[in-house]
DNA sequence: GGAGAAACGGACGGGGGCGTCCGTTAGCGT
DNA sequence: ACGCTAACGGACGCCCCCGTCCGTTTCTCC
């Protein structure tokens, strides 16, 4: 129970730890989540041990791995939220969410759902959330947000381009600019709106299988 | 060399046979093909050897569980085709697959590229694709779908539909069914277009990788 | 009803990934 | 320079999955 925290790395340990993080962000924004933690550390020019000893687990080290780039991500919704314009707000979050979730797979896959406990945890996916709902609220009253966009929707969206990283690693982000330009065109309030179904409940991804 | 095959199964053969491909069909469908040949084989009451006597691979047991689904996408395109009416056809097809695709994630994975091998040989993607694209081109010259599609944003559609996957398999099929009227919606032709970035180029999907 | 072959299934080997143990190395303070 | 201890990393155990082998069961045909 005597804490004897050095709080304080030693030179070879901080060194080891900057070049696993920085493998483990090449190896997860190309490949995914999939890649084996040994693949990571071998990557890094260290043994599992080592790996292990700086991140106890794999959600750890990908929870580690990602922090700037989930900052990143509030702060494009933190900056949209302030944008005088919410229409444009709102295009703002698709447009570099998408394009952002299309250059790091590992990422996508850390943000949605793979790891949910970690992120939505460590982030607060529900204050994002909120702060997206009001955003489109406010964009629908300009009237160029379509009137039957729920929030909800904009997870839809996510997860489709999400799918998107199916296509070829060098293909990615040409196609998540073209679909987040679909998406906003689908979105866009006006006479040729062709009413859509009812809008589906998504609360609960199933854990796992990112 | 001396060809002994019987041509007719025994009636347990047969009917392990059936019953595989049933257990095949309801886990797949459900939780992809991710799950192991042995649950299928469990839950097909049969022993891990019966299935690979059937199926002598898991490829095999894919592509022999998906017939009918196959046939059903490739009826859904013939019918677009056949269509007086080719935008409609294309929305039609768009429907169509992305909720046949919202209702079985296996058939899903192994439609787009899984198990590439297996389907694009068997059903001639080719063959398909062609048929789109010249029905995309029919219905670009009534007017209603917009000149800048490219037949390939199709398939960033189906792509992007195989996202939604990562939702509850409760709420699947209804956000398909949104989906694909966002999807319509982004693909017709009106005076509020918005220019469209390249369209990407996703010839070659990566192997693997569901 | 009995012989023969087809079909079955439990047990096995191989591969890969995650997380751990312990003998060895190397930074740090004196 | 030297010892103490933090840090390292190869090797290990565990689990899961794929595909195979062989002794046993069961269908079929006479």
């Amino acid at each position: 129970m005597t804490a004897k925290v050095p709080h304080t790395l030693r030179s070879d340990a901080r060194d080891n730890r900057d070049r696993l993080l920085d493998a483990a962000r090449e190896l997860f924004s190309v490949d995914g989540l999939t890649v084996a933690v040994r693949d990571v550390a071998r990557r890094a020019g260290v043994g599992p041990a080592t790996l292990y000893r700086h991140f106890p687990t794999k959600e750890a080290l990908v929870t580690a791995a990602f922090e700037d780039q989930l900052r990143a991500c509030r702060d494009i919704i933190d900056e949209a939220c302030a944008d005088p314009d919410p229409w444009h707000g709102l295009c703002q979050v698709i447009e570099r969410i998408c394009v952002l979730h299309a250059q790091d797979r590992g990422f996508t896959e850390a943000f949605l759902s793979a790891y949910p406990r970690a992120f939505t945890a460590a982030v607060g996916h529900g204050h994002m959330l909120e702060a997206i709902a009001d955003l489109a609220g406010r964009a629908q009253r300009t009237g160029r947000l379509r009137p039957d966009f729920v929030p909800d929707d904009l997870v839809l969206m996510l997860l489709a381009n999400k799918g998107l990283q199916a296509a070829s690693p060098a293909a990615r982000p040409a196609a998540s600019r073209r679909f987040a330009a679909y998406i906003i065109q689908a979105l866009t309030h006006g006479p040729h709106n062709t009413p859509l179904p009812p809008p589906a409940r998504l609360a609960t991804p199933e854990p796992g299988t990112g």
